[in-house]
DNA sequence: CTGTAGCATGTGGTCAGACCACACCATCGT
DNA sequence: ACGATGGTGTGGTCTGACCACATGCTACAG
């Protein structure tokens, strides 16, 4: 019936069909390497593989031991599965740069468009359940983290992936959010390399935080137009300024994502 | 001095550094199993959980056998990759179908925006050569063998996909199309599985093929919000029809950047 | 000299068995 | 009652062996 022929394709096939049966849940068990390997009468070493692939891909997690958190145990952190792929991807030149940087702009203005049309929705209907409003206090938290002056350019650059990243979980998707955490590690090296070429870094990191805040500033005042514009152009302009995009288009920062619209409301 | 404890970490992290230093590149073999693992100091089964790894991730081709095809030969194809992560976030729910949905509406309405947006350029600058306008000869092919009336379901359904992802391919953009390619994947059984309840099928396709032609018609007319407009009613329109995002909010598919009365397009 | 059959070689794919490190847990001794 | 200690089951790793397969060389027949 199987496809497959490798062992271990046999071994990955039987766990998705677990989980696409709910034989096997978040937070569930596999069966030991060697019962699963005595099971599906395969080698333990195929065994071993296809979880390996499974760990990678951030469906779970194995530890050594005895007791309850031991063993291999079904996760869903997508997060580092996707940072895995796309920094090396990036790194076998299979995702070129510029393309992660393209993605990235869409994504992260698709994100800001919805939670400031979510702020107004919300304001519209002047509700005063604050269930209603998304949940920028992370990135407010990490706006007052990035004011510190203290900060190594390594430092703030990394608050500054979290800021983006709090932006993208506020908006509650699942996939935009594991997808712009793996284009911003794919990526992270040349945002690194690029730090430390610019012609001062105590200038743009005080224009970085200014941005962030004008961002936040229109998502919480529910204009979607100026928040996809703030991000866009904040974007843009960083790697600019570093030149990591050297050969991107000469309109690569024009607002044409305006037009790239998306799914919004709810 | 790495941080990376488990062996086949040791091996993984050996074979990104050879990428990102250039002195794997692809095409290239990598070494023979047996001398990586003398190489690195570690076992053959450690090496093999690490090239497993890679070759799921899309990064290299396995093939048994002697002569120049055979062997671990790096390639960056990041379709499967990303496939095989999606579809097994969706299945072990960590991604859910509402937002791989979502995503995809963002990312293809980026695209066909873009490709209405290139085609607008094309003919502003009165270009005789073919070079600057979106080859769109690929989904024109598609378009064509989905007017086939004896298709069946599944058969339809597969050349849908080939031409959402054509129309990936020809904005250009690695990323986007990888990510596409997974996303339709993830929900790919769930697409199947609506089409069999549909009322009428053959009205449903007839429907779909229109839209497509619509779509194709905007871009090459350098339309981007038309074409942006159609390809967000046409995809979740069916996913409504099918009552695939049964739980996706009523006003999913309306434009809110039109609302919203800033000047959208160029 | 030519062509072909067949063997040598090197590759990934798999398995079995052994050992280690580790974390829990039951038992035992105080 | 409590703490030390060894048992037990887990993943992590290595070794060595064998298989299947594709290639390419070699020896033999024509």
């Amino acid at each position: 019936m199987s496809i497959e022929h490798r062992a271990w394709e046999v071994v990955l096939q039987s766990i998705e069909l677990d989980l696409l049966s709910g034989r096997l849940r978040p937070g569930d068990h596999l069966p030991p390497e060697r019962a699963l390997a005595a099971e599906l009468g395969v080698g333990r070493s195929s065994v071993r593989e296809a979880i390996r692939v499974l760990e990678v891909l951030g469906l779970l997690r194995t530890s050594a031991g005895s007791g309850p958190t031991s063993g291999a145990i079904i996760v869903a952190l997508p997060g580092g599965g996707m940072s895995a792929l796309m920094r090396l991807q990036v790194a076998a030149q299979g995702f070129p740069v510029a393309d992660v940087v393209k993605t990235r702009l869409v994504l992260e203005a698709s994100v800001v468009t919805e939670l400031a049309e979510a702020s107004a929705r919300a304001a519209a209907t002047m509700d005063a359940n604050a269930a209603l409003h998304p949940d920028l206090s992370t990135p407010a938290l990490l706006l007052g983290a990035m004011d510190s002056p203290a900060l190594s350019e390594a430092e703030f650059l990394a608050l500054d992936a979290e800021f983006h990243l709090a932006l993208a979980t506020a908006s509650g998707n699942q996939v935009v959010t594991a997808t712009m955490a793996g284009l911003r590690s794919a990526i992270e090296g040349y945002v690194r390399a690029g730090a430390t070429g610019l012609a001062s870094w105590p200038d743009t990191s005080t224009r970085l935080r200014a941005e962030h805040r004008a961002i936040i500033h229109a998502i919480e005042a529910g204009d979607p137009p100026a928040a996809r514009r703030l991000v866009q152009s904040h974007i843009a302009g960083y790697y600019a300024e570093t030149h990591l995009a050297n050969h991107l288009p000469d309109n690569y920062a024009d607002d044409h994502t305006d037009a790239t619209g998306h799914p919004v409301g709810r």
